[in-house]
DNA sequence: TGGCGAAATAGTAAGTGTTCTCATTTGTCA
DNA sequence: TGACAAATGAGAACACTTACTATTTCGCCA
């Protein structure tokens, strides 16, 4: 299921901080990690790894496709997996839970646009902020 | 053209610094500041406006609606004048140039897409990231 | 119109999130 | 296995933003 090839792909040799981070991402029931997130779920599970590696290795990861890098609101940089394809989020602004959608209408009408204005998309990103209107939220534990 | 109610209105007292921004927005070229453009053009007419009373300001009237704060790439926060409706942006990644756009099908399906999943849309972002394709990239100065 | 109190400001210190530096360690490949 | 390049860890440095506090400004009312 963990498959190193990935980072060789890459370009990446495949060293103990890549291997767990990467891995961290494919077993993670959380699908949008942050810095700091992987750094205490690495240290919780008693791997060390330094802050700056696990910022560097993010990094990487991005640069090499493994991993998109999105902004929410916040500042913080957010993590996802790229192995699945593209998708759009709605974030929950009570709870910070984050789900995703596809929607191939809202994906053709945006290359339409941009076509019309002499740009060509390398990519995009559609973040919806909204309220979870059920009973109660039911994800209650962002941070 | 320039009209100091909007800040009576939003609750703020009208206070130099307070305008000095706000007529900025109103008057310049460029709809889309961050903090240290806001800063830089101050000083430059100027007007002696210190760098925390920007942020600040900037802050009030984006909880006043009189601001809207984007996060593009790069971290830091971008703000525009919400006078005009809502719309998205392309974004070009080689000069950074921002051009708006609106498109109602694009809207709608949102729309339908959070219902679908029992959301209900506060606001939402979507940014698209994009080269110009023209003979040459006619913006040429991001920062 | 002048003066008072509340609110806003300027300057600077402090806070975050992220990147850099460099000595030490690790991985790769002959 | 050994050597060298590449990666790591720890902390310093950085960039952007917010907090603190003494001073100034605004708005109100006599």
């Amino acid at each position: 299921m963990n498959q190193p090839k990935h980072l060789k792909d890459a370009g990446l040799k495949s060293t103990l901080p890549r291997l767990k981070v990467l891995s961290l991402f494919e077993n993670s029931k959380e699908r949008h990690l942050n810095a700091e997130d992987v750094y205490k779920m690495l240290l919780a599970s008693g791997d060390d790894v330094g802050l700056a590696t696990v910022y560097r290795v993010l990094t990487q990861f991005e640069q090499a496709g493994l991993l998109m890098r999105h902004h929410f609101e916040g500042g913080k940089s957010v993590f996802e997996l790229k192995e699945s394809g593209h998708h759009d989020h709605i974030v929950c602004m009570q709870c910070g839970h984050v789900e995703e959608f596809f929607d191939a209408s809202i994906e053709a009408r945006q290359k339409k646009v941009a076509a019309e204005r002499g740009f060509t998309i390398h990519e995009h990103t559609l973040y919806i902020y909204a309220d979870c209107i059920k009973p109660r939220c039911p994800h209650k534990n962002p941070t």
